[in-house]
RNA sequence: GGUGGCGUGGCCGAGAGGCGAGGCAGCGGCCUGCAAAGCCGUAUACACGGGUUCGAAUCCCGUCGCCACCUCCA
């Protein structure tokens, strides 16, 4: 099946055409690192996961570019601003700090690390090189005012606006032309800024130019061209990205003689309150927060859950929601490994468990014989990561699973908790990976402190299972509502009584 | 002014011409000593008005409402 993916230049869903087959480039744009990760930041770099995931489990060998914007506008004003009431924090300080805010973010829900994860100031060099060949090929030109900046010429390049479809006599002066002097056309972006007095030396770099810092755009042509090549499978990034950012990065990419980017993919952003979500409207919702309001692979599932392409909506309710619907998946393959331990499941189990060495099984075991994924699931993710269907499908196995387990079918539990397995694996939300357990915290104090509690509440347990054998009800009720109200529940399955914190 | 998107049942959220995705919440039932969990069942849902079609949530036209981008943004 062919790998279908939205095009956001194309504004359709085209067959993605990798220029190697096996193998798939991916640059994404990565944050800023200027202040505190936010649900936006989480939901893009868990969309890129996804898919990253997705093409790995179908066959491909992944090279994921995910940069880090250590250099820019914001993060010296933070620092500056910062100084001015006794902070001794450098922006590179800062951006080093913040950088590792984003990473533990990333890493609590699951998002496994970019094959590479490029700085923008380890590449100065690279897109000094880029900005020189943009000069000679006669697409960017010295500020006018001898400043020392570089401007991309957007009038020597009739593509440009070619990504958002729009037309540079239609569109807005850039911000900066009232105060950034010397160029040719409002339109026309800083590839270069010429290093300013009240800026740290150490925040520029030399150039043929004099001192200065690069623009925005430049450093992703120049990581991408660098990682992936002059011409790679697909950039993605944020939605409020595609302009200016996205279109400037192609024009100058391709001003430049490189094809660049084959596809462009761009995710949703995240509303609340039916708003987007963003620092200047003061409704943030920051990764911390989130974390200590629900478990990271609660987050995940949630943020993971709509279509990427879609606006994500969040309120109050979402993630104790989104508690209650992984729940059910949890639930169903705890009671999956319980009911396999079964006298009745073992019982089932035995013959093909002992072997089948002499390759003859029963047909009621040949589903076992090829477990995994359900097609559907894969469907699903082959039609541009309908995450939302192949949900559905893990769902219904899930479904299927439990109903199973009532029945008592043995083969069947099995084959369905291999695809819910299967499924939760690709989405990198399988509750018994170990990073989620390695996250969790498990220190060996810990593991004391759990036994100790596990051995109190099945002495309480034990005591009232004699109750419930004596038919003395109150007893039995009232112990299970004294340890409901310090937070732990039982629950009485066919194969004894489970506790659970609540 | 330009560009793009959205409006689906109480809520979240898919689908894109023909059997009502899925989840959460609710209701009824089964199971259970009672619960919980699970299972089964359960909804005059597609912003509005026209049109095309044997058939429209889906395509076309119009209207209303909401959102994003237009050089800080994930």
């Amino acid at each position: 099946m062919k790998q279908r993916i939205y095009d956001s230049r194309a504004q359709q869903v085209v067959d993605l055409e990798p220029r190697e087959a096996g193998r798939i480039g991916l640059y994404v744009c990565g944050p800023t690192v200027q202040s505190a990760p936010h649900i936006g930041h989480l939901r893009s770099a868990l969309v890129y996961d996804q898919m990253r995931r997705w093409f790995t489990a179908s066959g491909h060998d992944v090279t994921l570019i995910r940069n880090v914007t250590d250099i820019d506008d914001k993060i010296l004003d933070h620092a500056r601003a910062a100084q001015q009431t006794g902070s001794s924090e450098q922006w590179w300080a800062l951006a080093y700090r913040v950088e590792r805010e984003f990473t533990a973010a990333y890493d609590a829900i699951g998002v496994l690390p970019p094959t590479y994860e490029p700085r923008a100031t380890a590449n100065v060099a690279e897109m000094v090189a880029l900005i020189e060949r943009l000069v000679e090929r006669g697409h960017a030109y010295a500020a006018t005012d001898g400043s020392g900046s570089v401007y991309f010429d957007t009038a020597s390049w009739p593509e440009y606006g070619t990504l958002t479809r729009q037309s540079r006599d239609q569109m807005e002066d850039a911000a900066d032309s009232a105060n950034a002097g010397g160029k040719r056309n409002p339109q026309d972006f800083a590839l270069w800024k010429a290093h300013r007095e009240h800026e740290p030396v150490s925040a520029s770099w030399e150039s043929p130019w004099g001192r200065g810092r690069p623009g925005w755009h430049i450093e992703c042509s120049a990581m991408a061209t660098r990682y992936l090549g002059e011409e790679f499978d697909i950039h993605g990034g944020g939605l409020d990205l595609r302009f200016p950012h996205h279109e400037n990065e192609l024009a100058q990419s391709q001003a430049a003689g490189h094809p660049f980017a084959r596809h462009w993919i761009h995710n949703g952003l995240v509303n609340t309150g039916g708003q987007k979500m963003s620092k200047s409207l003061g409704n943030s919702l920051f990764a911390a927060d989130l974390l200590s309001a629900a478990r990271p692979i609660v987050l995940r599932y949630f943020l993971g859950s709509a279509h990427y392409r879609s606006v994500l909506e969040f309120s109050e309710h979402s993630l104790v929601e989104a508690e209650a619907a992984f729940s059910r998946i949890e639930g169903f393959l705890e009671r999956a490994e319980k009911y396999g331990e079964s006298e009745s499941a073992r019982h089932q189990m035995m013959e093909f468990d002992t072997g089948a060495s002499g390759g003859l099984l029963p047909a009621r075991f040949e589903a076992l014989e090829h477990l995994g994924r359900p097609a559907e699931f894969d469907a699903a993710m082959y039609d541009d990561f309908a995450i939302p269907q192949a949900l559905a499908v893990l769902h219904g196995a899930v479904r299927a699973g439990n109903a199973a387990i009532d029945a008592d079918d043995a083969v069947e539990v099995r084959v369905r908790e291999a695809e819910v397995v299967a499924m939760l694996d690709v989405l990198g939300l399988d509750p018994r990976a170990q990073s989620w357990e390695a996250a969790a915290g498990g220190s060996a104090a810990d593991d004391a402190a759990a036994a100790a509690l596990d051995a109190l509440v099945q002495q309480l347990s034990d005591e009232r299972a004699e109750a419930r054998k004596n038919k003395d009800f109150a007893l039995s009720d009232a112990i299970r509502d004294r340890l409901l109200v310090v937070g732990i529940a039982l629950e009485d399955t066919p194969n004894g009584t489970r506790w659970s914190l609540s």
